[in-house]
DNA sequence: GAAATGAATGTTATAATATAACATAATTGT
DNA sequence: ACAATTATGTTATATTATAACATTCATTTC
């Protein structure tokens, strides 16, 4: 949790960026979607979806798998939250509208993740594609270990 | 499918491989385990567990789940196969015994998966590491798209 | 501003992935 | 042979995710 002091305004910033680039896209930041936003970006740690259902169940009590999968997919479609595969969890994007690829410091012992990015990962993508005639489109990079603040 | 001409070379390499492994280590790959393993090396595609114990139930009828899913562990433990995170899925390790990281081109259109090795891949790990503070211990590093064969 | 359209959400059901827990069998060490 | 350990069998269930169809809401068109 590198950066922030105060985390409200974190998640003030995300909320800000989605709405202004749904209203870029023409695509619609609902009630619902924000609110789930909202929640994953609750802290710095992953979320999984069924404790983000718990969590909504406490504002709509109707919600239901599909009510949180369908917010994740949009929210994922629009690069504002991301999906950790080797966890099967969801964080949120602290960079949307950039488009470069990102990777992830996944911390064992506090569970926050932190999103970086590097054009050294972008070029090594590149070489080990033309190197295998592979056409890439789409890269998971999860480094798992313990954060600074949990080595002591 | 790169450097395969006799896929039944491939099987028959992984098997003696994974047979002097498990001597040196002094633990036993059962006939399930290489069962199983001959089965996730049927070809370089991916394999799915249920797709697995389907397969194994021609062999063995009273497969079930826990069948599966715990020859699968002891195989990751030992390094013989690897877990696809981005698509819950296995495939046969090309080089067992050597503990570099790795990292796969999955294609899309053909489910192959070639398993790769870079130095470059770990300085980069350990670069961001350093400068992150953090300890890592884990890499999972899937780039997905279509295979030369497929790319016509 | 009513009707038509499409997008979003509600709802039920189920698919797909994975593990817990305990029973039995096989293997190994003494 | 016996005890201890390891592996497998078995039942049940947890976890993650989606299909399919109904309803509601928002937007456009007339």
């Amino acid at each position: 949790m590198k950066n922030c002091k105060s985390h409200k305004s974190c998640i003030e910033e995300a909320l800000t960026k989605a709405k202004i680039i749904c209203d870029q896209r023409g695509v619609k930041l609902t009630k619902l979607r924000e609110t789930v936003l909202k929640l994953i970006w609750k802290n710095h740690s992953y979320v999984k979806a069924y404790d983000l259902l718990e969590e909504l169940k406490k504002i709509d009590h109707s919600a239901k798998p599909p009510t949180v999968y369908r917010s994740l997919d949009f929210l994922i479609e629009n690069g504002f939250i991301h999906k950790i595969q080797s966890l099967n969890a969801f964080v949120g994007c602290s960079h949307p509208s950039e488009h470069n690829e990102c990777y992830f410091l996944i911390c064992k012992e506090c569970q926050n993740i932190e999103e970086c990015h590097s054009e050294n990962i972008n070029k090594f993508v590149q070489s080990t594609s033309s190197n295998n005639n592979f056409s890439a489109n789409q890269v998971t990079l999860e480094i798992s270990g313990i954060c600074q603040e949990c080595i002591q």
